[in-house]
DNA sequence: CGACCCGTGGAGAACGGTCTACAGTGACGC
DNA sequence: GCGTCACTGTAGACCGTTCTCCACGGGTCG
């Protein structure tokens, strides 16, 4: 049923082949008050007959787009999936949309591009912006951040409990006996104590455990060289040390799954341990089998997007959500081996 | 340097304090013809005080939005990370954009509300959708599709060699000694003959080798039970069979996955090969290790992002790319057992 | 000295919707 | 018979750009 190819079709073409005017057609796709049920039939099957579809860019010019954005630093991040499902979720039944947009690179950029009136509202990862910034953009458009543990007063932030979930893991490797633990987050900036960034909490909470537990000269933090770079080698160099560590604490599951990669490079599977977070849908794989703190992703994301919905209704005050969090012990919570006399095998207690 | 808050600075606010008219700016943003020096420095500078960023709805509305749309059918298909970077590179330099808008349903929604006046082109993988729908959509709006084998002519397609790299595929298998070969793929409708998929293809090449090889009675084809679930259930069953095969041979990397977890869970990591498709970043993780198939996913993406400028810069003829095949051999191919004396009921021939 | 051209800037009409204000109509009550 | 009212539908401004003319001014040339 499509017309003159090329051109698409418009609410006035519509309006046309019905015999009414554009206002009529408007009020019947929205749905509004004041249509006769005769008129509405006659508009909903000249749309039909024509394939009609409003334009998005028209829209948005007048008011919205019913596209939400949802913003994240990299394509691969496996933590985003989550994320972008339960935002999904959240807006099926709605008329809005999500749209993933990954940074990659500069994200200041990326969220302008978005605020440039592509979508009505932003879901975004960014943890280094500048917050004032932020309000800034917020002032713009309705704004939700992941994973900033400030309290802004001009947009919503949904955040994990970070404290929590890493006292918990420091917790369950203290328990199987582990002393010599050691961190593998990101670059110096994105840890940074002050930041405020999930990554920045969860190395301040690894050394307050370590030190509560008398152990603050064991500390032994390691990072990624390059943002881009996996940490693959920054953990190769972590277990090759003489003083390696016996458990390893990723930031998240991606770099979790570097640290697997060398520890299994080295032959060390069975003799150190790994810690993730995100439990990301790898981390249950039988042959990664990572221990990892749930922190809810798909809760998160649905939040966050219904957070933004209720910002769209009008809302101005902001929220803050926390999502809880759970440990999955799994295989690659290894005891520590109990002295280094044992020869290259099978060797750790229980 | 931001204005009254909640209203954003718009191109008449910028003509205003810089004294000129709108067509003025407009002209200068563009970068047009006919500006004198003395103006553009004017313009430019007020732009830079009041901070202001074209409306991508206006620009839309009027001729382009600069923005690409990449569809994908799921948020977590590992390969989709591949053709974004590529895409994402392909059009770094240029004023273009690309967002993502996974589909995680139903296909034809998705591309027409990217196709609605978001974006001034779209990538798609989507293989089931209907060609003559599609040339229609390509009436609209430039597009370029993946994994399309058929060779329209309103839009242009970037495919990998399928026949080739699964015929790799196949050949390492039999030099490895496999006889006893499955291949477990997607649901039926994705894998239909006459569909023209990739995963149709390979099924086919996969039939054909077996064929040619004699082996036609060992063919064993198992599926993903739904859409949505993982393969891992369907590949569980496949290696709890009394004849079950000595190699898997996956769809993709994804499937692939599931079957390693199958296949490690029941013990036979080193009795059943597995071989996937894609060679996604995963496949070399010592603890996946598996062999696969790389079809330059990369340049996939930023061959069809090239296309696609290339079609908005006014190129009508269709182009068909095809990405050559690497197929790359790790520990996951291991050899059939050679004899089925061993513990615990391995009987398969040979 | 008038015709012409070139370089520069502006006026105003699109683009495709939404939304406010208002006009027309028939029913109803007094 | 007339004012009121609820209900439908329309006219037209508006959103923020782009783009096609057109006007203006000054230099060149015949």
């Amino acid at each position: 049923m499509s017309i003159r190819k090329g051109r698409s079709v418009t609410i006035s073409d519509v309006a046309e082949a019905a015999g009414v005017s554009r206002a009529a057609v408007s009020k019947v796709i929205r749905d509004a008050y004041g249509v006769s049920p005769g008129m509405r039939a006659r508009v909903q099957s000249a749309i039909e007959q024509l394939g009609y579809r409003p334009s998005v860019a028209a829209r948005a010019l007048r008011g919205s787009s019913y596209r939400l954005g949802l913003e994240v630093p990299h394509v691969n991040a496996r933590f985003m999936t989550q994320i972008m499902t339960g935002a999904k979720q959240a807006v099926s039944g709605t008329p809005y949309q999500v749209i993933l947009a990954p940074a990659d690179g500069p994200e200041y950029s990326t969220l302008e591009s978005l605020a440039d009136g592509l979508v009505d509202g932003i879901i975004a990862v960014s943890p280094l912006v500048d917050p004032a910034w932020l309000e800034d953009l917020a002032g713009r458009i309705p704004v939700v951040m992941l994973g900033r543990h400030d309290t802004p007063s001009g947009y919503d932030t949904v955040i994990g409990d970070d404290r929590t979930g890493t006292r918990a893991i420091m917790r369950h490797l203290f328990d199987l006996g582990h002393r010599r633990i050691a961190h593998l987050t990101e670059p110096e900036p994105v840890t940074a104590p002050g930041t405020g960034t999930p990554h920045a909490i969860r190395l301040q909470v690894y050394r307050e455990c370590m030190a509560e537990a008398g152990l603050g000269d064991l500390v032994q933090v390691a990072r990624r060289h390059d943002d881009s770079e996996p940490a693959r080698q920054a953990a190769a160099e972590l277990v090759a040390r003489h003083d390696r560590p016996t458990a390893i604490v990723a930031g998240h599951d991606d770099i979790a799954l570097d640290a697997l990669a060398a520890v299994a490079a080295a032959g060390l599977r069975d003799r150190v341990a790994v810690v993730g977070y995100d439990n990301t849908d790898l981390a249950e794989h039988p042959l990664i089998d990572l221990t990892s703190v749930d922190q809810q992703g798909v809760e998160m994301g649905a939040e966050a997007a219904t957070m933004l919905l209720e910002r769209l209704q009008g809302r101005i005050e902001p929220r803050h959500y926390v999502a809880t969090t759970h440990l999955h012990v799994r295989g690659s919570s290894v005891r520590p081996t109990s002295d280094r006399a044992e020869t290259g095998g099978r060797d750790q207690l229980e």
